[in-house]
DNA sequence: CGCAATTCAATTGTGCACAACTGAAGAGTA
DNA sequence: TACTCTTCAGTTGTGCACAATTGAATTGCG
């Protein structure tokens, strides 16, 4: 007897779907196909899927992608303000940046004005790459089959959910 | 002169807010704050802090969580059921799961059925845990903002999306 | 001025995630 | 039955992400 796990897993009839509106038992709310937050995080990694290849002939990951966008809208920022621009600490920037200098499409220099803090520059070849990279959006928007009004919705409730969840965690702490 | 930050890479004026509909340049379809994968990138790292210190009382992480989730539903599953159920390949959850068994939360054996499949159980502790993470959604829910309905359109909207991503992603390889 | 507090980038350690591969076990077929 | 094909979990290597710490540079305050 062999039980498919997507029977299992998916179509399961143990848990009968309840109303949602109203006082759900905790058992409900600890349902895996009720979290948002993993919801959340299944689209972001199929998004990784969908980019990896096609990132993978420009010689990028996908975190190195989001650096070099600020890089192409900015030229040169130094690692704090990219790293207020992509959400992420030094500890994950300075291995990443090293690995965009080794691939010769960035510089990084300590600034003259302020020895603590390092400007990374696009080189001439990091900015060139910017031109392959321009297909990438198109093809992206093309694969989620969202129209532009679904998208933008989209995007702004991300937008407050980050926000919100932010807040939360900094009144936490 | 100290300009911050913020000024410089979110209130900036370089790039002045085009309309969305229309044929926006590629120069517009590259600015970081366009991308939806970056968003989404950004909402689940939001969330990931949050639940951090939370998830960290019960001396689990995220991903384990989810893990935990999965199986406070089903007690016992195979690592290939738990890996279809959190979408993740045998690479991340064997070490995972190597780690709830350290922690005492589940045991592993090699099925008898199957010699190739390995099950997952939930120990008394494993089971025990779960009345700990009632409290969790409730939590992260009012952290939020969202009310039911928004909460549910966002969900809904993601699953489409995903689905989506997975399907251009297969018809690629 | 001089010293404490802060800022900034880098490093270390832990854990997640995937690709590529390995090896064992089962399934299907000539 | 014997052979190939597939399935399954685990390992290795690369890279992302964050916490905690370090050390140098700057700022602020007495």
């Amino acid at each position: 007897m062999e039980r498919s796990a997507d029977t299992a897993l998916e179509g399961g009839t143990a848990h009968p779907a309840r109303s949602v509106r109203g006082a759900a038992g905790s058992e409900e709310l600890l349902r895996l196909d009720r979290q948002v937050c993993f919801a959340l995080h299944a689209a972001s990694r199929a998004f990784d899927a969908l980019y990896r290849p096609l990132l993978g002939e420009l010689g990028l990951t996908y975190p190195q992608y989001l650096a070099m966008l600020a890089l192409w809208e900015h030229d040169v920022l130094t690692v704090k303000e990219l790293g207020l621009a992509l959400r992420l600490d030094s500890g994950t920037l300075s291995p990443l940046l090293k690995r965009l200098e080794a691939a010769g499409l960035v510089v990084r220099e300590r600034s003259r004005a302020d020895e603590r803090s390092v400007s990374v520059r696009l080189t001439t070849s990091g900015t060139a790459l910017k031109r392959r990279a321009r297909v990438l959006p198109e093809t992206v928007l093309a694969s989620t089959g969202f129209d532009e009004g679904e998208l933008t919705a989209l995007h702004q409730s991300l937008g407050r959910l980050t926000a919100a969840l932010d807040g939360a965690t900094a009144r936490r702490s």
